[in-house]
Formats: C-alpha cells, sequence, structure tokens
RNA sequence: GAGGCAAUAGCUCAGCUGGAUAGAGCAUCAGAUUGCGGAUCUGAAGGUCGGAGGUUCGAAUCCUCUUUGCCUCACCA
C-alpha cells in the first residue's frame, strides 16, 4: 500500500516508514513462499521501523528479531534474505534501497524525491498542522488561580503547559475550548478580605503603587501576621464567609472590588506571557453546582445517607475510601461543584476529551470525580483526563507562602527580562533588535516557558534559578538565536545580498549528507505534533525544536549558503533555511516562546 | 499504615510501543572566527541506568521484591 499524495505531503517522514512497512511485510511474505513455510506473519503496520543510531546506517533500521524466532532462522541470515527480495521488488526501488547490515535491515532512502517532497511540504501553507485530531473536541482547563494573591512559580508551568497543550492540539486538528476556573471563593478569600478589612485604610492598588493583584497579596500575607497576635481572627474570617453565602450587601461588595484588583493583574501577567482562555468558569457561579446530581444519585443508590444527614460514596471496591459529597447541613464541597461543572460542561458543548491541567497533588480527588462520574451513568466519564503535573521545587524545597519563599510570577519575568537586556546591551546589539525591552521580554519568555517544559509534565522538577536565568545550550533562548541566524541569512538574501539569486533552486542539489541531514530532521515536525498532542505532552516537541535548532547551527557552520560558489546550491540551500525557519516558528508558537527575527 | 509518582554522568534532564557503542545541556579541561550573528561550533573527561531477582535471542525500558525521596489519604479548595 503506497500512501496517497496528500498524506506524503502533510507527514512525509511517517509516510515513508509506513510504505516501508509494506514492502517487508511483501519481502517476508515472499520469503515464505519461496521455503514453501506455512504460518501467519505479522501485519505491515506490527513491523518496527527505527531510526538507525549513527546517520551513516541509513534513514530507516528494522530490525530483524522477531522474524527471526519466526521462521527459524539466524537474524543475519533473515536481514539478507529479506534484502535480495526487496531488490528485486519494482515498487521499492523508487523509494530507496534495502541493506542487510548484521541483524538488521537498513534503508536508505532514494533522496531526490524525497528531498522535494519534504521541501514541498515544508514550504506549503499548512506545515506544522495535521489532522490527526480532527473532528476532535477537546476542552482544557487550566491555570485556575484563586483570587485573594498573584500568580507565582508554579502557576507559570501550570499556565505554560495547558496553553501549550492547547496549541499543540489545535495544530492537530483538533477544536479546543480552554477553560479557567477561578476560584473566587472560600476561606482564602475571606482571609485578604479581612486582612484589607483591618489594614487597608480604604486605599486602592494605586494609593500604594502596587499591581493590584500583589496588592491583594500583600493583604493575604497581612493575614498570616495578624493571625500570630490573635489567634481569634481565623473565626472572624469563617464569620465573614457565612456573611459572603448570605449575599450581605457590605461583604459582597468588598468582595467584588478586591476580586477585581486580583483578576485585573492576572490579566495583565497572562497577556504579557501570552496565555490566553476561551472561557471562564467562576466558582462563586458554580459552586452549588452538582447538588441535585448527588441527590439523584442518592435515589439511585449511587451514593448512600449518613446518619447525620451526610451523603457518601464508597469506592472501597476499588481500593479508595469512602468520600462525602455533601455537608450534613446540606451545603457541598469542592467535589460536588466538580461533578456540577463536568455536567454541565458536557451538556452546553459536548467534547471528546476533557483535560484538567492540575497539580498531581490532586490525583486521588479526579479519580474519585471521574469513578464518580462513570458510576451516575455518565459514559463519557472516560473521556475525562487529568493532566498531572509535578511540583516545582526550589533548591531549598519546596515553595512555601508562610515562609515566603514562593516565586512571583511576575517578578520572574521581569528579573529574567532584565538580565536579557543586560545581555543585548553587553553585545552591542540595541539598535539591530528595535525595541529593547520588548525583545529582553521575549527572551525571558523562551527562557522560562522552555526551562518549563522542557522536563515531562509528571515529573517535579527543580527550578535553579542560577541554570534558568542561562541563555546558553540547552535553552529557549539558544532555539531563538538560531531563529534569528536563519532570518538573518534570509534577510540579507532579500536585501540583494549573495549567490543564491544567482543561482536556480533545485531540491536535487541538497543530496549531500549533511543538507539530507537537516532536511531530515526539518520533515519530522509533524510527527512530533502528533506525537506531542497523543501524549498530551509539549515536552516532546521542546525537545525536538532544540535537536532541530542545534542540527541547523552544526549544518551552517560547514556548509555556506550565501556565500556558496555553486549558485545553485545557494539557491537550494536558502529554500532550506527557510524550511528551517518555518519550522522553528511554527514550532516555538507551540511551545509559547516567541519567535524573533532578531536578538 | 494505605494508595500514587519518581530514582539514569558532579548538577539539571532526554531516552518513543523492549533492539545496534545509554544521549544532551551546565560545570571542568583543550581547541576553533581574515566566511552568511561566537547567546556559536569541535573535541576530551565523566555512567555497575538506586539494589536484588525474574521474563526474553536481547532490559534503562516489562514483572516481583526491596531501599530512598516526594505527593495524597479533610464535612478545605
Amino acid at each position: 500500500m503506497v500512501p496517497r499524495a496528500h498524506q506524503l505531503r502533510s507527514r512525509p517522514m511517517a509516510d515513508m516508514k509506513t510504505a516501508w512497512k509494506a514492502i517487508v511485510a511483501r519481502a517476508l511474505a515472499e520469503y515464505v513462499r519461496q521455503k514453501g513455510l506455512s504460518l501467519s506473519l505479522p501485519a505491515a503496520d506490527g513491523i518496527v521501523v527505527e531510526r538507525p543510531p549513527k546517520p551513516e546506517l541509513g534513514d530507516l533500521g528494522i530490525p530483524m528479531f522477531p522474524f527471526a524466532k519466526l521462521l527459524r532462522a539466524g537474524p543475519n541470515q533473515v536481514a539478507q534474505a529479506l534484502a535480495e527480495i526487496i531488490a528485486a521488488d519494482p515498487e521499492s526501488s523508487g523509494l530507496g534501497a534495502a541493506v542487510a547490515e548484521g541483524p538488521y535491515l537498513n534503508v536508505r532512502l532514494a533522496r531526490r524525491p524525497e528531498l522535494s517532497r519534504i521541501l514541498d511540504a515544508a514550504l506549503s501553507p499548512g506545515w506544522g498542522k495535521t489532522q490527526s485530531l480532527s473532528g476532535h473536541r477537546v476542552m482544557v482547563e487550566f491555570s485556575s488561580p484563586n483570587t485573594n494573591k498573584p500568580l507565582h512559580l508554579g502557576h507559570l508551568r501550570n499556565n505554560i503547559l495547558g496553553e501549550s497543550l492547547s496549541r499543540i492540539l489545535r495544530a492537530a486538528g483538533a477544536e479546543v475550548r480552554s477553560i479557567n476556573h477561578i476560584n473566587d471563593r472560600g476561606i482564602h478569600i475571606c482571609k485578604s478580605m479581612l486582612a484589607y478589612m483591618r489594614l487597608g485604610g480604604g486605599r486602592s492598588p494605586a494609593d500604594e503603587g502596587l499591581k493590584s493583584d500583589h496588592f491583594v497579596g500583600k493583604y493575604y500575607v497581612l493575614f498570616n501576621e495578624l493571625k500570630e497576635k490573635e489567634p481569634g481572627i481565623e473565626a472572624e474570617a469563617q464569620d465573614l464567609l457565612v456573611r459572603w453565602e448570605a449575599g450581605d450587601a457590605e461583604v459582597r461588595d468588598l468582595w467584588q472590588r478586591m476580586r477585581t484588583w486580583v483578576l485585573e493583574g492576572i490579566a495583565q501577567t497572562y497577556a504579557r506571557t501570552g496565555v490566553q482562555f476561551d472561557l471562564y468558569d467562576y466558582e462563586s457561579d458554580t459552586y452549588e453546582l452538582g447538588k441535585d446530581i448527588v441527590l439523584k444519585g442518592l435515589e439511585s443508590g449511587v451514593f448512600y445517607r449518613e446518619s447525620d444527614g451526610s451523603v457518601w460514596c464508597d469506592f472501597e471496591d476499588i481500593g479508595l475510601d469512602t468520600k462525602v459529597f455533601l455537608r450534613k447541613d446540606g451545603t457541598s464541597l469542592y467535589i460536588t461543584q466538580d461533578l456540577g461543572c463536568a455536567v454541565d460542561r458536557h451538556d452546553s458543548w459536548p467534547y471528546d476529551r476533557l483535560v484538567y491541567v492540575v497539580g498531581n497533588e490532586q490525583q486521588y480527588h479526579f479519580k474519585v470525580l471521574f469513578e464518580a462520574l462513570g458510576r451516575l451513568g455518565y459514559d463519557w466519564a472516560r473521556d475525562l483526563h487529568h493532566l498531572a503535573y509535578g511540583m516545582v521545587n526550589l533548591p531549598s524545597g519546596r515553595m512555601k507562602t508562610r515562609e515566603g519563599t514562593v516565586v512571583d510570577a511576575d517578578d520572574l519575568v521581569d528579573e529574567v527580562s532584565a538580565l536579557a537586556k543586560a545581555e543585548i546591551e553587553a553585545k552591542g546589539r540595541e539598535d539591530l533588535v528595535g525595541n529593547l525591552d520588548a525583545v529582553a521580554e521575549k527572551i525571558a519568555l523562551g527562557a522560562i516557558h522552555y526551562y518549563l517544559l522542557q522536563v515531562a509534565p509528571a515529573k517535579d522538577m527543580l527550578f535553579d534559578p542560577a541554570a534558568s536565568l542561562s541563555f546558553n545550550g540547552d535553552t529557549g533562548p539558544y532555539i531563538q538565536y538560531m531563529g534569528a541566524r536563519a532570518t538573518s541569512i534570509l534577510r540579507k538574501h532579500g536585501a540583494g545580498e549573495g549567490n543564491a539569486r544567482k543561482g536556480k533552486a533545485d531540491p536535487g542539489k541538497l543530496s549531500g549528507d549533511s543538507d539530507w541531514a537537516l532536511l531530515r530532521l526539518v520533515s519530522g515536525l509533524p510527527e512530533v505534533i502528533d506525537a506531542a498532542a497523543a501524549a498530551m505532552d509539549p515536552s516532546v516537541l521542546a525537545a525536538y525544536l532544540y535537536g532541530l535548532a542545534s542540527g541547523f547551527s552544526t549544518w551552517y557552520r560547514e556548509n555556506p549558503v550565501l556565500n556558496c560558489a555553486d549558485f545553485d546550491v545557494a539557491a537550494s540551500r536558502l529554500d532550506l533555511v527557510s524550511a528551517v525557519k518555518r519550522s522553528l516558528e511554527a514550532g516555538l508558537a507551540l511551545i509559547g516562546i516567541p519567535f524573533l527575527e532578531s536578538m
């Protein structure tokens, strides 16, 4: 089965693998026929095709071990036999040549047709978009801040994971809705309100010259100081919550005012870091949702009532605990609300998947939530997914608000920006970059987002300030820098410099090992996007982009473009540089790293 | 105590459904620019993949046990 033309356009390298699986499967069948054996062979898509560890070994490698066992022959022998059969297969000859190397069948692809196909794809408008999830609707909930303090480093990891995931899913063809579930009610909110009532003196953020979310956060910290001297203040906060729930006008008024301050401040942080949402849920609107669902579940016997009136569900049969779903006073809990939200969301926009980007400390909660929804008869409960990410720790240990070891999001971006600015100035590039502050901030985002995304989501990570501020090596700014250099070549060409305009571009001129190696790297983008989307893991894309940038860097040191004496090669390499630039640009956009034309 | 996640180079991390000599970056050492941006490149050194068994032609990867670390096990969110 030879892949269709439009598929070849969108995923050049993946389709080559598919094509070769089919060729090998055919060769196996032929081998069996020749030997007069009768046995069932593996399906073509079950054949493992990998990439040889070294480029000299070819473009694709197929281990013969599984077949050796099946055919009761040595793997080297099988490789040899298959190579001969494939050499005689007329369909394979246009696609490349297979050579037996030890127990492996290594394929050298026919470069000339591949080169033009890859280049063609990489320079066409759809590059960086795939269809692997087309027709899918995915909801992604992330960020979910509290409205009593500003965002911190942990939120930055959450935000970029959620934002990047949303973009990757869209790039893979899915229809995505991103949701921010604002936690704007509860005892923690009342605490900052109470401290403000005591110490705020009616001042506004502007009066104190503070960003509005930082202003509110200050009072949250002050509450904890008050508590030291005045233990009774906790009860007062509780009382404030009761008044809030009762709709007390004075309390609601203050609540509204402080909430707005925080949300305005947080919105600024989202804007500067490039995070966007399609929808906002406010807990103050949704906190009573889910009660009726629990009551229905009570009727159907999914839940049971304790003698004190509280409602529970027993999960001991699946190794979990019993869990409360309604308080004895009939009020709802976190999980009650989440139950209601999930149903509401599915009613309003039936999705194929709902992803909660929430810290791994809540794994138990989501396990219970999903299980409860399933028991209540919602068959879409299996489409819910908790994307649990690990904590961001500091060299000194865990971040703790009370100990003042929290790394504030805005402060971090400011700090890294200042370093980037100093770096630009140290190199005397102020005039080259244009808007100095804007570019410095984009470099800072590149550094921070890449640092946070480079680690697989599930893992806890260490945030080492010194290392994260570095712009060298495996970092976001390194990738940005390679993008800037590629752009620089194209810019010079555009300005009339170099030999490329004297020649004629021909992909066939790029069949040398180093040009070919770089173009193969480029060709991997669509597959990586699909893999990142399937695994819901932006880190695989981050790793790919670093590899591409690094490959480009190695390549262009040895391979002149504008200065190439062979004008046709110069013109062809210019296309290759364009393809690299476009791939970096498309890929970086998906992981929230600004592309820079110069830096 | 129960459940979950993790452990790979001095440090921070990759290692896709088991496959060819376990890879990067940082740090260390040694080099490279009369050429398209040196925030770069090349090289050296650095590993009993926490430990012990098992499955397999083959294990960092799968299974069991074990050690260590983190998280959770609220009528908080």
